[in-house]
RNA sequence: GACCCCUUCGUCUAGUCUGGUCCAGGACGCCAGGUUUUCAUCCUGGAAACACGGGUUCGAAUCCCGUAGGGGUCGCCA
């Protein structure tokens, strides 16, 4: 913490482009840009880095939807790689290697660390010089960093301080033959960087605790000051394995074997038999042929980056509130909160030290909540433009007024902005395709009970819905049907129930005016005429 | 294996520094009931935890020691 709020806090989020945003990356770099935004003084900043050392794992790619996820989520960065405002202009089109794509007021760049060999030899030479990095015997270039022998001291802002004896850690290489050249490694870039950008507080995850001892250490062997730490508490799945890719091919290997999908490959998704048999025998965890047959069995794979959730229709906002509390807490019983309220709480002395669990339903929750609590016309453009990617179907079939009408129907029912397609998918089935010779408890019930009375009845309201709704709206509808149970004094579930399995195959529906006016005139009778004709 | 970190309901956590107000509070989930034409929402109630063992103290979830369990690091990955 600065010791006094005028001082600046200058944080950094630094990720390696070797693939995806972690949900875990996101945290750190959320608990970083609220502790710069709300706790420093004047000249604070958050700036971002890439450290991309590892040349041959390192992608442009990575790069761009690293910085796509992060704006997807809403946080922005004063230094480093330009700041877009829309998260899906860091397409393909976005050049990392444009000078002009970044932003750099103080001039500290490059941002990124391949860019920055110069800066590095300089302080290699200062180690050399001053005998405190050597050669490795096997030759090629690289250098090792001399261990001093005394114990060291990590001072910790969450962990308090730590010692580690003299002698622990052994000397470690600085410098790395890469293809391509000699590249710094990740202990020496990182603590090069971090003082030359004049890095204050370095919060990070404690996987990174039994490195700090090596940080420290170069720090006093380069003169530098060093920042404060933070490690904060790790993320892992609810049995306690790590939220890797792994487990994404854990699951869709599983569901494979399951299924018997071993002989023939995947040759729709151009994965030939041999990658999926190798796949299937765990000799890898390629995400293309886990991705493949989650496809092809209809398979939802668990998710793990930050992309994994927007696509699977989950809020920004929401995420974020969720991830901001697995390891921090407000300190009362406010759970529900938006990045403006974290900027101003957050701070280090109230953040845990112990592994957090990821616990999907209460994400579900904080999404659902997030997703009622959305203005009617904003929901249903997020919801439009989500399955025009994911759903297309349903904007074939329904007209503006019809998915006006959808869209609310689902949005206080609805946990991610993929459901209403689960739970709406009769909207768009063929009038054919509702399966009346497979119904469950309920919806049997609701056609037998009392002798059938509902059948009855639902014949008769069809020609009342045929020859009185007209114009055809769900109020009308309903006013109708309302009449009609009043004249005849039966509950309304008694006509509702049958209407519902008769338009869906279930009891399972929004409201029955909402329904009947998304579904139209004409699919709703002849889904009537079909069940009627079905049960007779 | 060595070193380091952690340990409150199933899960995320408050409370621990400044021992008594804690027979431990909130949230998610779960269970029961209510509202609702179904579902969801919403409302009410309930079950559910201080890892274990010693010690200090009038008094310990809170302080000390030990044990156990979990995690991390020990890469020319970051």
């Amino acid at each position: 913490m600065p010791d006094d709020a005028s001082q600046p806090v200058i944080t950094r989020f630094a990720p390696s482009p070797t693939g995806a945003l972690h949900v875990g990356g996101a945290r750190t770099a959320l608990y970083n840009w609220a502790f710069a935004k709300g706790r420093g003084g004047p000249g604070s900043r958050f700036l971002l880095r890439i450290e991309d050392t590892d040349r041959a794992r390192s992608s442009d790619d990575s790069t761009r939807a690293i910085l796509r996820d992060l704006r997807w989520l809403g946080l922005d960065w004063d230094e480093g790689p330009v700041c877009l405002d829309d998260w899906r202009s860091y397409d393909a089109s976005f050049d990392p290697d444009d000078p002009a794509n970044t932003l750099d007021p103080r001039g500290v760049g490059p941002f990124y660390q391949s860019k920055r060999l110069d800066l590095y030899n300089e302080q290699f030479q200062k180690l050399l010089d001053a005998g405190l990095a050597y050669e490795d015997e096997a030759g090629g270039g690289a250098l090792r960093f001399k261990m001093p022998d005394r114990d060291i001291t990590v001072i910790d802002e969450v962990l308090g301080e730590v010692t580690v004896p003299a002698g622990q850690t052994e000397d470690f290489v600085i410098r790395k033959g890469e293809s391509g050249g000699l590249m710094p490694t990740y202990h020496f870039a990182v603590v090069v960087d971090d003082a030359l950008m004049g890095v204050t507080h370095v919060i990070r995850g404690q996987e990174h605790l039994s490195n700090a001892p090596k940080h420290v250490a170069l720090y006093d062997a380069l003169g530098f000051d060093k920042p404060t730490y933070a490690h904060i508490p790790l993320i892992f799945n609810p049995d306690g394995s790590k939220m890797s890719k792994r487990v994404k091919a854990k699951v869709a290997r599983k569901a494979a074997i399951d299924a018997g999908l071993n002989d023939n490959g995947l040759p729709s998704a151009g994965i030939p038999n041999d990658e999926l048999r190798a796949f299937l025998s765990k000799d890898n965890d390629d995400l293309t042929v886990a991705r493949a047959i989650a496809r092809q069995l209809r398979l939802a794979l668990p998710e793990i980056d930050v992309a994994d959730f927007r696509e699977s229709g989950y809020l920004p906002t929401a995420l974020l509130n969720y991830l901001a509390l697995l390891g921090w807490n407000p300190g009362d019983d406010i759970e529900t909160f938006d990045l403006a309220f974290l900027r101003d709480k957050f701070d280090l002395d109230r953040a845990g030290k112990s592994n957090a669990k990821f616990d999907r339903e209460k994400l579900f929750r904080f999404n659902a909540d997030a997703i009622a609590a959305l203005d009617p016309a904003v929901f249903r453009d997020q919801l439009h433009e989500h399955f025009a990617a994911r759903h297309p179907r349903f904007l074939d079939l329904m007209n503006d007024n019809a998915f006006a009408a959808f869209a609310e129907a689902y949005r206080p029912r609805a946990r991610t902005l993929d459901e209403p397609a689960q739970l709406g998918g009769f909207f768009v089935a063929d009038d054919g395709d509702i399966a009346y010779d497979n119904l469950d408890k309920n919806a049997r019930k609701a056609l037998t009970k009392n002798d059938g009375v509902g059948v009855t009845h639902l014949a008769t309201f069809r020609d009342v819905l045929d020859q009185q709704c007209d114009p055809w709206t769900g109020a009308k509808a309903h006013e109708l049907l309302q009449a009609y149970c009043d004249e005849r004094g039966v509950g309304m579930g008694v006509v509702a129930q049958p209407i519902r399995v008769a338009v869906s195959g279930s009891t399972v529906t929004p409201g029955i005016d909402q329904t009947l006016d998304i579904l139209g005139r004409d699919r709703t009778l002849a889904r009537i005429d079909n069940l009627l004709a079905a049960h007779t």
